[in-house]
DNA sequence: TGACAAGTTTAGAATTATTATTATATTAAA
DNA sequence: TTTAATATAATAATAATTCTAAACTTGTCA
């Protein structure tokens, strides 16, 4: 937990008890949580836990370059602490976002048609194996 | 605009008067339009133009296969006519979202870490041209 | 120690894109 | 023409997010 404290620090974020309870939620949870997902999850420990706190600490989280947000189509906005350049696969069925590579050099690309790129998405959307799996044992 | 009748009929859906207008205003402008801007657009030929039929014929033309669904970051569906496998770029600065043209290979990936795609989107953000040129003209 | 200022959290209201509901209007079929 | 099926429109409802203002914490210094 002090490691975490030491962490934001350095990102310019004072830490506060809900600011390292979302951190570490992060970490933990491989997810790409949405801001309700986490809401829900911490106000388990902090009953009080406003969802303005967390809307509020994931703006700042992103300022700060601690998370990225994610759109992966439906309308709610994602978070990442991995900040790693990768892609992204959704599952349309049972919604869970997974990591996945793919060949760099897209991400390398820093003008495209004239334009100034700054970032770059990528995204699939498919059925994933879990998915696929389950159809068969219901055979 | 016959043509544009015959169009619809093809792809399963009847023609009307505002669908017919909907899908004139997507080819000709080649904008990459929310449905409120579809909306105010085609809302000065036909005042009594409801936000809800927008809404249930983008659905429609979606389902049916006669436009595809972007998701650009920002919390608005914007939709696209050019069902040709290609990458979008928009402008942080003044919102407007390009065509670009990518590694086709890209699209062609149906499967990613066992799960199977079905769509494929990349999007950049960054600056665009003419941005950039008014930067210059201010000095 | 204790008062203060700055920063943080909270609850609830406001906003915005979208969907749901339902009545009305239009079109197509019999 | 009568009738049934579709499409449109007005309005209400939802849901994610932001705004606002009050209450709470924390660190600083008299
Ligand atoms: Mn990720
Ligand atoms: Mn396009
Ligand atoms: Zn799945
Ligand atoms: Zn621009």
């Amino acid at each position: 937990m002090d490691k975490l404290c030491e962490f934001l620090r350095e990102k310019g974020v004072s830490p506060s008890i809900q600011r390292l309870k979302i951190l570490r939620y992060l970490k933990d949870s491989e997810n790409h949580p949405t801001a309700l997902m986490i809401h829900h999850e911490i106000s388990r420990d902090i009953p009080t836990l406003s969802k303005t706190t967390i809307y509020n600490t994931m703006n700042l989280f992103s300022e700060k370059g601690i998370v990225s947000e994610l759109c992966v189509g439906e309308g709610e906005v994602r978070y990442d602490l991995n900040l790693y350049p990768h892609a992204h696969f959704r599952c349309a069925e049972c919604g869970k976002i997974y990591d996945v590579k793919i060949d760099p050099e897209l991400f390398k690309i820093k003008k495209i048609n004239g334009n100034q790129v700054v970032h770059t998405a990528v995204y699939f959307t498919g059925k994933c194996r879990e998915c696929f799996g389950k159809d068969k044992e219901n055979l």
